[in-house]
RNA sequence: UCCGAGGUCGUCUAAUGGUAGGACACGACGCUUUGAACGUUGGAAUGGUGGUUCGAACCCAUCCCUCGGAACCA
C-alpha cells in the first residue's frame, strides 16, 4: 500500500470539530471553498507536533478539494517572518524539505513579509480612523500600565495624541528617525479589558535589524497579532487554524479584521479556530528544550534520531506514511492531551510490517560450532524476504556452514521452563535452516560462555523433526560470510513519561542514558553488504532498521527504528 | 484572584436528547520455521451534586479539577 506524495494515504477518519465547522459553513453558504494555511515561523526545525498541524491543514485542503473540485480549495505554506532577529532562510529550507517529505505540496508559498507594505498602509488607516496611536512609553512602563490579570491597566499618557501627530510619528518611525524601543504603534483597545491581549496591544515596534527577506527596507516590523489576521485575509484564508494558546488572541484577531475589512476589501473574512497541540510522553516538544538538547550537545544535532523533530524521525527511519497515520489516529480536538509514544511506535511497525523485507542480523554474537556438519561445506539456503501474511514475493540465498553466530540472548544456561531457545541439551530451529541441539558449552576462565557446541539434524531442512516438537526458532548468520556492522539502538529520549515541569534545565536529568546504544561488533547476513542508505529492513526477531548516512563501504551503519513487540520479554520483565 | 478554554476506559478519540463505540496499551486463548504479524476474546470510562425529561455524556444550576493568558515572541 504505497501512496504518492500528492495523495497521502491517510486512514479513513471520522469528522473532527474543525470539519464539522467547515461543513456547516459550506452548508450555510458562508464559504464556497476552503483555504487553509500552515504558518511556521522560520526560526527552528519542525517536529512531530507541527506534523499534526501540517496534516490537519493540508489534509483539509485535500479532503475538501475532492468534495469541491474547481472551487479553489487549497492550502498555503506561509512563513510568519515578523521578527527578523530570530528568523533565517536556513530554517525556511529545512521546513520546506520537511513538509515535502511528509508528502504534502503547498498551493503557493508566501511570507508575512510579502504584505509589509499593505500592513503599513492599513496601519495608517487605523491611525486615521482613530483606532491606533503611537505610544512613547518604555518597555517597562508599558508593562506597568498594562495592569495584571486581576487589576485593570491604565491609559498611556500618549493615548490621546492627535491623528496628525500619530501619523507624523509613525511615518518617521518608518523612516528610521528613532531608535529601537523609542516608540511603538498600539491599537486603541480597552485598558480595563479582562482579556490582557486587548489592553492596547502593540501593533508595530522599531527594529533596526536586517530581515532575511526584505533586507534593510524596513526598520519597523508588525507584531504577530497584527500581521497574522491581515496575512490570512489577504490570502483569502477561510479557516485559520492554530493551537490553544492563541485562544486569548482571537478577540484581537477579530478586532484587526473587523476594523480593516471594509477599507481593505479582503477576499475573505477568515475565522480563527484553535485545537490542542500534540504532546507525546517520553520526549520533549518545545522549541526551547529541543534547542537546549542540540546546543548542549546532549544529542548529535537537529536530525538526531532520538529527537521528535521531523529531521530526526526521518533519519531514525520513520516513514512519512506512518507519521501521517499517527496524526490521523490521534484526532483533532480541543482537550489538552498527551499521546502515548506506543501509539507512534505502533504506526511505524504497522507500516513497516508491509514494507520492510526480512533479513537476519546478530546484534550480540555468540559463536556456535555445529560439530557433525562437514568442515568445508557451504549450503546456500533459500530465505524468503516476506512472511506468509505479507503478499509479496522475493527471496535471497543465505550461506550456512559449520560455524555460525547466534544471539547471546538466545542461549541460557539455566532457562525457565517456558524458554524456547537454546540451552544445554535443548533443540531449536535455525531460521530457514536446520534444527540444532546444544551439546556443550564452552566458557572462558571467568566462566563466561564464549562458544556453543551443537549437532544438527540433517532431516530437518524444510521439514519438521520426527517424533518431537521444536518450539523455538532463532536467527543466525554464517561466521565465515558475515558482514560486520555498527548498529545504533535507539530508544525513547526520556526515562520518565513526563519531563520535570520546571522552567529550567531540569528535564535534562530525565534523559534516558540508553536512548542511544552503539553496538560495533554486529554480524549481518551477507546480502546486507549492498544495502543502500535509506533502505529499511526488519532484522528478524529484533526490530526494524534503516541504513544510516554514516555507512561506509565495509562498515555498514544501521539505526534501529523501533523494536518488534516482544511479549516474552514483557512477560519476564519482573 | 480576573478572563478564556477544557474534563468520556490506563492513553487518544467517537456518540450533540434514544444500545457509551473504535484505536493504542494491557491480559487470556488460537495460529506460527520471527515469542513478530494476524485472529478470537477479556477487563476497562461519562469529575461531583442537584434539576429538566418517558429518557441526559449531551440541556440547566452549582461545586471541583486541569490548561492557557499580564513578551516591543509566535
Amino acid at each position: 500500500m504505497n501512496s504518492s506524495a500528492s495523495a497521502p494515504a491517510t486512514p479513513a477518519k471520522q469528522n473532527d470539530f474543525i470539519r464539522d465547522i467547515i461543513d456547516e459553513d459550506l452548508k450555510a453558504g458562508r464559504h464556497s471553498k476552503v483555504i487553509t494555511r500552515f504558518p511556521p515561523e522560520p526560526n527552528g526545525f519542525l517536529h512531530i507536533g507541527h506534523a499534526k498541524s501540517i496534516c490537519l491543514n493540508f489534509g483539509l485542503a485535500l479532503d475538501y478539494r475532492e468534495r469541491l473540485p474547481e472551487s479553489g480549495t487549497r492550502c498555503h505554506l506561509r512563513f510568519d517572518d515578523t521578527d527578523p532577529a530570530k528568523e533565517d532562510t536556513l530554517f525556511e529550507d529545512g521546513i520546506q524539505e520537511d513538509v515535502r517529505w511528509l508528502g504534502f505540496q503547498w498551493d503557493g508559498l508566501y511570507h508575512a513579509s510579502d504584505y509589509f507594505e499593505k500592513m503599513y498602509e492599513y496601519a495608517e488607516h487605523l491611525i486615521t480612523a482613530g483606532k491606533a496611536y503611537v505610544c512613547s512609553l518604555t518597555d517597562a512602563e508599558i508593562k506597568q500600565y498594562r495592569g495584571t490579570v486581576t487589576n485593570p491597566g491604565q491609559a498611556s499618557p500618549y493615548r490621546d495624541r492627535s491623528v496628525e501627530e500619530n501619523l507624523d510619528l509613525f511615518r518617521r518611525m518608518r523612516k528610521g528617525e528613532f531608535k529601537d524601543g523609542e516608540h511603538v504603534l498600539r491599537a486603541k483597545g480597552d485598558m480595563a479589558s479582562a482579556n490582557m491581549k486587548m489592553r492596547d496591544p502593540l501593533l508595530y515596534r522599531i527594529r533596526h535589524t536586517e530581515h532575511h527577506m526584505t533586507g534593510d527596507k524596513w526598520c519597523i516590523y508588525p507584531m504577530y497579532d497584527y500581521a497574522h489576521p491581515i496575512s490570512d485575509a489577504i490570502e483569502g484564508i477561510t479557516h485559520s487554524i492554530c493551537t490553544l494558546e492563541f485562544e486569548n488572541n482571537r478577540e484581537l484577531y477579530d478586532w484587526v479584521i473587523d476594523n480593516l475589512i471594509e477599507y481593505a476589501k479582503f477576499p475573505s473574512r477568515p475565522r480563527q479556530y484553535e485545537f490542542a497541540r500534540l504532546n507525546l510522553n517520553y520526549t520533549v516538544m518545545s522549541k526551547r528544550r529541543l534547542l537546549e538538547l542540540v546546543q548542549g550537545n546532549h544529542v548529535r544535532g537537529w536530525d538526531d534520531p532520538r529527537l521528535p523533530t521531523i529531521a530526526g524521525l526521518r533519519r531514525r527511519g520513520y516513514t512519512p506514511e506512518s507519521i501521517r497515520a499517527f496524526c490521523a489516529s490521534v484526532g483533532v480536538a480541543k482537550a489538552n492531551s498527551t499521546v502515548d509514544m506506543a501509539q507512534l511506535e505502533f504506526c511505524v511497525r504497522d507500516d513497516l510490517n508491509q514494507k520492510a523485507p526480512r533479513v537476519m542480523a546478530v546484534l550480540n554474537p555468540l559463536k556456535v560450532v555445529i560439530e557433525n556438519y562437514p568442515d568445508d561445506k557451504v549450503e546456500e539456503l533459500e530465505a524468503a524476504y516476506w512472511p506468509h501474511d505479507v503478499p509479496k514475493e522475493g527471496s535471497r540465498k543465505v550461506p550456512f556452514c559449520k560455524e555460525i553466530y547466534v544471539e547471546q540472548d538466545d542461549f541460557m544456561q539455566d532457562p525457565p521452563k517456558d524458554y524456547y531457545r537454546l540451552a544445554p541439551g535443548k533443540e531449536v530451529r535455525l531460521r530457514y535452516s536446520y534444527c540444532v541441539t546444544c551439546t556443550d558449552v564452552v566458557k572462558d576462565e571467568t566462566g563466561e560462555v564464549i562458544e556453543l557446541r551443537c549437532t544438527y539434524d540433517p532431516k530437518t531442512l524444510g521439514a519438521n523433526p520426527e517424533g518431537r516438537k521444536v518450539k523455538g526458532t532463532i536467527h543466525w548468520v554464517s561466521a565465515k560470510h558475515a558482514v560486520d556492522a555498527e548498529l545504533r539502538l535507539y530508544d525513547r529520549l526520556l526515562s520518565d513519561e513526563a519531563p520535570p515541569a520546571g522552567k529550567d534545565s531540569e528535564f535534562l536529568n530525565a534523559i534516558n542514558p540508553n536512548a542511544l546504544q552503539v553496538l560495533t561488533a554486529c554480524k549481518l547476513e551477507p546480502s546486507l553488504a549492498s544495502a543502500q542508505v535509506g533502505d529499511r529492513f526488519q532484522f528478524e526477531r529484533q526490530g526494524y532498521f534503516i541504513a544510516d548516512i554514516d555507512s561506509k563501504p565495509g562498515n555498514q551503519v544501521f539505526n534501529r527504528i523501533v523494536t518488534l513487540k516482544d511479549s516474552w520479554a514483557r512477560a519476564h520483565k519482573k
